[in-house]
Order: C-alpha cells, then structure tokens, then sequence
DNA sequence: GGCTTTTAATAATGGTCGTTATGAAAATAT
DNA sequence: ATATTTTCATAACGACCATTATTAAAAGCC
C-alpha cells in the first residue's frame, strides 16, 4: 500500500556516481547531488540514508559497472597477460568520459577533511584488498612457472598498482590516452618472464 | 612606526603548510590553520591574503624546502642517477613525515569542489611544468648519447612521474618505505642503457 | 605624556554545508 | 468513498565555512 516511487533508482545512483566521481567525495554537496539526480534532497536520504551511505552504494556500482576489467585481468592465463589486462583497463577507464576523468578510488584514498576520514579509511582498505588480489594471482603464477622463482610477488603488484594510481592522477590532469599507453607501455619492458616460457622464446 | 608583528612568520607558514600537507586544500579550514598555527584568522589574512594566496605561499616554500630533490636530481649527469634520484627523494618526501604523508601537490590536483578548482588548476600546470623539465633533461640525455636513440624522452618522463604519483598515492594508504623501494626498485629494471656506456657494459 | 599608526583579539557577517520537520499529493486497502 | 500509508517538494534547522567590522593593545614619533 502507499504511493509509488516515481523516480528510477538505478538511474539516480549513475547520476551520483558520475557527480562523485567528478568532484570526489569530499567536493559534492547536497545541491550538486540533486542538480545532477533530478531528485530532491529527502528523497536521496530515504532512498541511500546519508551522504557517506550513498557514497558506498555508488562504489559498490562503481565496481559492478567499471571494475569489471579488475576480475576479469586475474582469470587470465599468465602473469603478463594480468597486467597488460589492467594497465589496459585502467587507461580505458581514467580517460574514457571527459566529464569525470581518473578514478573514484584514488580521488577518495587523498580526502583529507576530517569528516571525509571514515570513507577515506573505507577506501584505503578496499584499494589494499585489490592490490591483495593481484600479489596472490603473481604468487599463484610463481607457483605454475609462469613467473620465475626470483621474481617477488609484493613488489610486482605494487608496482604495477603504483603505475594504475599514477595515470589515474595524470588522467586527471589532462593527459591523452595515448600517452597514458607509453606510460604502461614502458611499465611492462621489465616484466619477469620464467625461462621455457613461450614469452622467453620469443625475447 | 607602528606596532610590530608578534608571530615569527616563518614558523607561521611552516604550520600551515604541514596542515595544508595533511588535509589538502579543500580539507583545510581556518579552525585547523589557526589551531596549527597559534595565531588568529586576521593575522592570517593580513599576513597571507586569502586561504587560496595563503595556499601558494605553503606551496612555494613545499618547493623550496622539500623538492630540492628535483633540481638536484636534474642536475646530476646521466639520465639513470636522474631516474635514481628522483625515485629516491619521493619515497623519502611521502615517507618521512608520519603526521602528513604523500605529497601536497598531487593531493591538491586531485581535489574535486568547485572552490577549489582554480588551486587544482595551478597545480596541475606545476606539475606538467616539472614534468617538462624532466623530458627535456632525457632529451639532452639523448643528444649526449646517455640515453640510446630509440629512447622516447616524453614516454621516460610520464612513465617515471606516473610511478612517483602512484608512489604517493600509496604513502598516503599507509605504505612503508620499503615497499615503495621496492616499487622504485622494478620501476628502474628496464632504463633503456644507450651502447657503449658504462652502464651497457656492467650489463 | 599625548598622538598616530600598526597589530591583536573578539565577535559578527552572509553563505553553504549535511540533515530533517512539515504538510500536500498520490496510491493501495477496506 | 473513506481511511491509511507512502512519497513528494518546500522550507527550515543548527553547524561550520571563508571573510571582515570593530575595538582594544602596543609601539614609534613629537
């Protein structure tokens, strides 16, 4: 019983998302949030809660919608593949939509306003689990050959993790895709290969 | 004649600019500032101006006091130390200071409010003027045949400034030293080595 | 010591922040 | 058709934002 909800959720969660990814979490207001969504305030806070449960509900989107690349690089056959995949994906990602460039994660992870330090914190640790997810892929290729003994997991997904935060940075200060590509481009000429790999032969 | 000011201005501008460092520009308010600085808000704004001119002066002694390792890194003589130094003295910078980790500039281009866009503005235009000097400093490389004539001087540049972002990035999400080193360390595994040096004999 | 000039601290400005009463409109249930 | 329940928009809430009058204190000049 009762009356109907007359907006589209899903549609007003992609419009905040986008907003949250454009301004970051701390840089959105209230009226930014309405102006894009079309939706009044009280209707945001009965539909989310507050401003830092909406936020979440946009990173829990932000994750279905365009972390995809994210899974899908780590059910790749060898190590190398992994991180070409998200170099790959994540220059598609930080330069794809001119309106809000980078990434929603990283923006977040550099909040410094005491009221934003919760999701800052909540960032800090899902940015780590990732990164968790990668180091496990390369010790599990260690592990198959596909890295060879030497090569040091936790160094390799940190690295590569460092280089994903930095074109997101430079995406937001405006670079071209193309050349976030020479960027990832020379990230990988080091990459471990282990010997009587099909790789090796060809080097 | 007249009255004399009772703060040591420096000391002033050193307290801001380590809030600034710690909250960024947007996260920054006058209650911080003056709770940092032991001096009122008029003080403040007779001595600096505004919050956005109070911002440039922190920015402008951030550079004379904490990115000297830039010019002396560009000042060293083959395009490897410089790489070497300016990994090094990022890690050392993001590092140092637990009380404000990471780097003031990236923080601030990554600010996301409407107030903050002009500050985010100037910072991204710093940054790509550091940036520039760098990739002229790997061209000049290039000419002195210490880096090889295939090498792409831009592509070095971005690369090499991704990973110092990414790197500050991490320092900020409570990475320590030695990772980053390690970071700095895979990083610099595949510096393209111009024949004939020293270092393509070592090789 | 009086007069002027500069700095200092208190406190108020208008504006915007996130959040929430309030009451009208719409839809189901009886 | 009436009562009940839920959503909607208007408008208000106190808190904090950056900025600035206002007034008291201190230091140079005569």
């Amino acid at each position: 019983m009762g009356r109907h909800r007359e907006f589209d959720m899903e549609k007003v969660l992609d419009a905040v998302l986008c907003v949250f990814w454009q301004k970051g979490y701390e840089g959105t207001s209230y009226a930014d949030l309405t102006a894009a969504a079309g939706v009044e305030r009280p209707a945001l806070y009965s539909a989310f809660g507050n401003k830092e449960a909406m936020f979440r509900k946009a990173l829990d989107r932000y994750h279905e919608k365009y972390l995809r690349y994210l899974p899908e690089a780590l059910a790749l056959p060898t190590a190398r593949e992994v991180a070409e995949h998200l170099l790959r994906g994540a220059i598609d990602l930080n330069t794809r939509y001119p309106t809000h460039r980078g990434c929603l994660m990283i923006q977040g992870v550099l909040a410094g306003s005491d009221d934003s330090e919760p999701v800052r914190q909540f960032l800090v640790e899902a940015r780590a689990a990732g990164e968790r997810e990668v180091r496990q892929r390369f010790e599990r290729a260690k592990d198959e050959g596909d890295l060879p003994e030497t090569a040091r997991a936790d160094a390799l997904a940190a690295f590569l993790m460092a280089v994903m935060h930095g074109m997101a940075v430079q995406a937001k200060a405006g670079f071209s895709r193309e050349t976030l590509e020479g960027v990832a481009e020379q990230a990988l000429l080091a990459w471990p290969v282990a010997k009587g790999t099909k790789a090796a032969m060809t080097s």
